[in-house]
DNA sequence: TTGTACGCGTTATCAA
DNA sequence: TTGATAACGCGTACAA
């Protein structure tokens, strides 16, 4: 970058301002041991000549390179946009730049991925919706300098008893109880839950919608439609498995798919709230202008990067290991669900 | 990132395969010089060391880092999410790593992300939706090394002979045009642009917009409902605005907007396309679930990214000037317009 | 086919 | 308060 014959050094600077390396290097550092005087005369022609300093060399020798990675799953989808928003908002506040990579739900990506955080030298990691493995990550990324932000991997399933450190995620099954109960208190009483097989996310959001559904006395346990990570794309056939014998609502493991759930349904003649509830999860900002406009439980997205950044940047200058959160998430209550009388719709049997 | 005294260096995996440092750095780097057998001897060691080269001094000393930077305007929205993802994988596929930095559609944000990759040596830099003017852009970065994808400043108005080099960018006009054809085929006479008044990408789609209008043979020029970058936020606001004196269909500046306006115009009682045609632009995912359909003019955002991470490759190993292209978009006729006659609906006076 | 030795640009140690 | 100098980890011209 830059031909190198163009390109200005710290000794140019030094030779320019006529002091050495080291003063101008201390000096353009803010260094106290420098007089006033000399660091004003030094940053000036730093300045001028258009000086910029060789992060390579720098971090060779510093040992930090005020970068952090960031692991997401897919920078096209809205959520972990946000998610990485706020993270590098956050984080270059602080002075900190940001890498970062994709995993596309894909284990060895994912690796390959902390393979280059750590080629970059990168001081801190944070790792969104991760399939990763937790005790992977931390034997390839050491504890302290690693943030996991919703996990998503099996483990989080067995670890009901208190978060781990370093680990940021929402309380998912608290939001699913709100948005079961918001069902259940507006009369319906056939529910199903829509989500994929095989991710730990969507099992703790089905689990807790089961767990609620019991706990309200509700008699007709969750029933399940499989819709795997691109069903969001198929409207018509997941719509077409549903009317198969449809529920009264459904509690979609997120917005895209929710509202996909809603325009397949809506081709094949069935409208929400009318003939059916729909609710989907994480807030985007499309939920807020479908039509119906969308139920949906609401995550920080934005903020929970914010507060992997700062907590990691936090962590790097106290030495400490990064601490752990559970957000809260709010059950947004719009159009696509509504009071209604039990069994006045649907084919809800006795 | 890892303790130094736990991080594996050349001279350990050197050491352990009892070679020299160069020999190792040879083997590893597949020198046909070295003997295949002392080659594979020092991969296997260092797989086995979980050996991880020091990507600063490498790039140091190589004077290339294999990392592309790629400056856009938020990572949370879809369109410019869709061209990083397109970008990175791309990127990576030929070997590159990616850093990415949002410019928010600030100028001084802007000049500052194209510092970052300076300070990071990247050999190539792709600029998409960019506010800043592309000869600043050019002053930075060497030309040779940069690829400016929708450029986003005024002079591309000016710009209308011939693209040049290194720029990538949608053929807007002709999509424009070819939806305000499909406005006017379907009977919509009083038609208006909905859009920002600062950001050239708009004026250059308004006047598209007018042009088409006029060549068309239409009597009644177009409108302009002013309707700036973060006016989706406010649907109803917008939406009132243009019920004050309706048109016949509304040509928005985006996707996002579009789906606003249509939110808005539905909360007061107004739809589409029974009372008004709405047409969108860049195609993104929820245009094609929205409550009507949404007719877009669809851009190839990932081939973009594609397009963008291929070409500066390609211009960095033959040394050349990234080639510019200018990419056709799609008029993608859904449920928010549709035939009609002229003069049922909306307060088109004689 | 392999090893030796130097330098990339910066920061940190030590001495002045 | 400032300066000289030795690293940081790796790639490569040159020697063997």
């Amino acid at each position: 970058m830059v031909r190198p014959e163009a390109r200005v050094l710290l000794r140019d600077v030094a030779q320019a301002s006529d002091v050495s390396l080291s003063t101008a290097s201390r000096a353009l550092r803010h260094d106290p041991r420098i007089s006033l005087e000399t660091r004003r005369s030094v940053q000036r022609t730093a300045r001028d000549l258009r000086y910029i300093p060789n992060l390579a060399a720098r971090s060779l020798r510093a040992r930090r390179t005020r970068t952090l990675g960031l692991l997401l799953t897919d920078l096209s989808d809205p959520v972990p946009g946000q998610v990485a928003a706020g993270f590098e908002k956050e984080a270059t506040v602080h002075g900190y730049r940001v890498v970062f990579a994709s995993g596309l739900n894909d284990p060895e990506r994912e690796r390959r991925a902390l393979r280059v955080f750590i080629e970059h030298a990168t001081d801190g990691v944070a790792i969104v919706s991760s399939v990763l493995d937790p005790r992977d990550a931390r034997r390839r990324v050491p504890p302290s300098r690693l943030v996991i932000v919703q996990p998503d991997h099996p483990s989080i399933l067995r670890g009901k008893g208190g978060l781990p450190p370093g680990v940021i995620q929402t309380d998912d099954a608290a939001g699913v109880a709100a948005a079961t109960a918001h069902l259940v208190e507006s009369g319906y009483r056939d529910i199903a839950y829509v989500g994929d097989e095989t991710r730990a996310s969507s099992a703790v959001r089905r689990e807790a919608a089961a767990g609620a559904l019991e706990a309200l006395g509700v008699d007709r346990p969750l029933r399940w439609f499989v819709a795997n990570d691109d069903a969001w794309r198929s409207p018509l056939e997941i719509a077409a498995r549903i009317l198969l014998d449809p529920p009264d609502a459904l509690l979609c493991y997120d917005d895209k798919l929710a509202l996909a759930v809603l325009d397949g349904l809506r081709a094949l003649g069935v409208h929400a709230p009318g003939d059916i509830g729909i609710v989907g999860f994480d807030g985007i900002p499309f939920a807020a202008i479908s039509n119906p406009r969308l139920t949906t439980v609401a995550a920080p997205n934005a903020e929970l990067g914010r507060l992997a950044a700062s907590s990691l940047v936090e962590a790097l200058r106290g030495g400490e290991v990064p601490g752990r959160a559970l957000m809260p998430v709010e059950l947004v209550v719009r159009e696509s669900t509504r009071a209604r009388t039990p069994g006045v719709v649907g084919a809800a049997p006795a």
